[in-house]
DNA sequence: AAATTCTCCTGAAGGC
DNA sequence: TGCCTTCAGGAGAATT
């Protein structure tokens, strides 16, 4: 699934193609994403400049002179640049036609989004709460420990939270609490400030590290294939129930956290 | 206010 | 082989 990593892998694979690019048409299949696209988007979007393109969190900003187009993958969704027609599959819910080149965008699952704002997209409903980005300054053990002031959330959880910080998905919370040695479950507020700034560097590790595993998916972006050696990511303990853990050997175990799998050592993680 | 539960959807995996 | 059930998951919305 999208994880930020693929977001921003995404976004730099296909920037590059659409920047300064003239929307010739939205070709719009399946309008009922998460959100239903409104009808008239096409007639908005017509003519419009691809002046920047962005990413907040997992949320993919296009701006053009008329608005902002907010793209998100949700849990199946990819894009594609596709230089010659391709006849669309059953899950391909939209094309943006550039003339001779289009934005294909397909989700299976159809948790993705396509919305539109005429409003700056700082302020944007779904931006204006967000937390900072993971890979910024702004993410630090201080700022992590304030916020979990008081909170008896378990820290998975906590750091899932969007207005906490952003970009931090269910596998990579499990990755970033295991390499900190945390447990997952440890109420937030009952961590000292030297542990969470060891887990704000673990967290920034695992999405730099996967950041640049996206790269490997960059260079064959146009395949069909989809994301050779995605699915090899050198996770430690996510998906690993059972396993020895890579640093004492105990089985790797797994409980549910706010109604997500988590994994981690409770030798090694306390 | 904070925390938990619900919801959208379909492909994959497991059981029989 | 194939049908049926269960589960996973991002994140906003609803509920407690």
């Amino acid at each position: 699934m999208p994880e930020l990593p693929e977001v921003e892998t995404t976004r730099r694979g296909v920037a590059p193609h659409i920047l300064g690019r003239r929307v010739e048409r939205l070709i719009l299949r399946q309008p009922k994403l998460r959100w239903t696209v409104p009808a008239d988007l096409p007639s908005r979007l017509r003519g419009q400049t691809v002046q920047s393109v962005e990413r907040r969190a997992k949320y993919l900003l296009l701006g053009t002179p008329g608005g902002t187009l907010l793209i998100h993958l949700g849990m199946s969704g990819s894009l594609r640049i596709l230089t010659e027609s391709c006849a669309p599959g059953p899950h391909d819910h939209f094309d943006i036609d550039f003339g001779d080149c289009y934005l294909r965008f397909r989700d299976p699952r159809r948790f993705g989004a396509l919305l539109w704002t005429t409003a700056p997209t700082a302020s944007h409903p779904l931006l204006v709460h967000l937390g900072p980005e993971p890979l910024s300054d702004d993410l630090n053990g201080p700022y992590l420990h304030r916020c979990a002031r008081g909170r008896r959330t378990a820290v998975k959880s906590f750091i899932m939270d969007g207005r906490v910080v952003v970009g931090v998905g269910n596998i990579y919370a499990s990755e970033a609490l295991f390499l900190s040695g945390i447990h997952p479950h440890r109420p937030c507020g009952r961590i000292s400030l030297v542990r969470y700034q060891r887990l704000a560097s673990s967290i920034k590790q695992v999405l730099q590290s996967a950041i640049e595993q996206g790269g490997t998916t960059l260079r064959d972006f146009h395949n069909q294939a989809g994301n050779p050696g995605y699915f090899a990511r050198q996770l430690r303990v996510y998906g690993k129930s059972g396993d020895p853990c890579p640093s004492c050997g105990l089985p790797i175990r797994q409980r549910r956290i706010g109604q997500r799998s988590s994994f981690f050592c409770s030798k090694c993680q306390r």
